[in-house]
DNA sequence: TCGCTATCTTGTCAATGTCAAGATAGGGTG
DNA sequence: CACCCTATCTTGACATTGACAAGATAGCGA
């Protein structure tokens, strides 16, 4: 509902709205359980009120993915000053942010091409790669130990995401994964 | 099209023929991209009559994870007499059958407690932790080693079948796998 | 104050999932 | 062979949805 003596025919922060309605509902119900109306609903406007900002229900899901690519970029540019912490801080950020992770890992959702997302993901790879680098036994090692690293933490997270995982009902996933990641990097250096 | 001087109200295979056309349309669009009017057009019968078999759109998604599940434990069960092979098969089954992993890496979209689905994943549960068993540096470090077996195959076969790894566009998922798998375990012992 | 554009609202249409009522086909029994 | 019961459909209806188009309004700049 809107506030009182607010123009109905401008929202002011549509946009935003919009993008958090989306993330909450994406809690609720999962990545696709949910609708561009039900969101409309929830901001109190129109059902056609989100396409002036997003196009259509794949464009709304490629902000999110965008600004989830560009948070999660930064978090591992913050803990690449620890090689043994980027996978951690993967599986970090998929689990606290997991409504931007659920539509991050689904490339089918939305326009992975945007040039927003690629650059956010060429910074995340950098990361990936560099850290891997310094966990490699040798040099002709590098591409593999990063394909291991990466198979590492996203595997993990989309376990424990998913609930796969026992440990998920009640354990520590940055501890776990932390635990992990040095029983299997720290035997290969 | 019904084949000629086919009964209209009896088609007798139905169920088989819905589920195929379901994994089709995985291919095609998705997991998520498709309709139970589409599979019932591409069937030649009535919007209504894949009801009469799976009850809604879930079901028919819980009957295609439970035979997903079912072959995902026969591969492991197979696989289980070479250690170093467990993960390289669960990679190759995720990639050779895209449209039941699709399905079954996401438990939302069917009803994970469905007793055939529960058991399949059990059996496919006791092959990793026998195989990862084998390959712990030390029994304390059997469950953290079972948990990074699972990490990488499940990481690596999601990296491949989203298209997050370059090596995905003409590589061979097989021999990239096992080196992986032989680069991290094989330090571990 | 006016004009232009951003930002909405209203309305429509095709498609969908689900549900209910009814039609038909097959099989078993007397 | 006929009848009855059940499995297996078909037909119809309804609410909701995504997308699109036309139009209304609010803000800003000249």
């Amino acid at each position: 509902m809107r506030q009182i003596n607010q123009p109905a025919y401008h929202h002011g922060n549509l946009r935003r709205v919009i993008i958090d309605a989306a993330l909450q509902a994406i809690i609720e119900s999962g990545p696709a359980g949910w609708s561009l109306r039900e969101l409309a609903r929830r901001a109190g406007v129109s059902h056609a009120a989100p396409a002036y900002h997003f196009g259509d229900k794949q464009g709304l899901l490629t902000a999110v993915a965008a600004e989830g690519f560009a948070m999660f970029a930064d978090t591992l540019e913050r803990a690449a000053a620890d090689v043994w912490e980027v996978g951690v801080a993967y599986v970090r950020f998929a689990i606290d942010h997991r409504p931007y992770s659920e539509v991050m890992f689904r490339p089918e959702l939305y326009r992975a091409d945007d040039p927003s997302i690629t650059s956010a993901r060429e910074r995340a790879a950098n990361v990936l790669v560099t850290s891997a680098g310094t966990l490699s036994p040798s040099p002709e090692h590098d591409r593999l130990t990063t394909i291991a690293a990466w198979s590492l933490a996203h595997g993990f997270a989309g376990l424990w995401l998913s609930g796969a995982l026992p440990e998920s009902a009640d354990g520590d996933p940055e501890a776990l994964a932390r635990s992990m990641i040095r029983l299997v990097f720290g035997a290969m250096r």
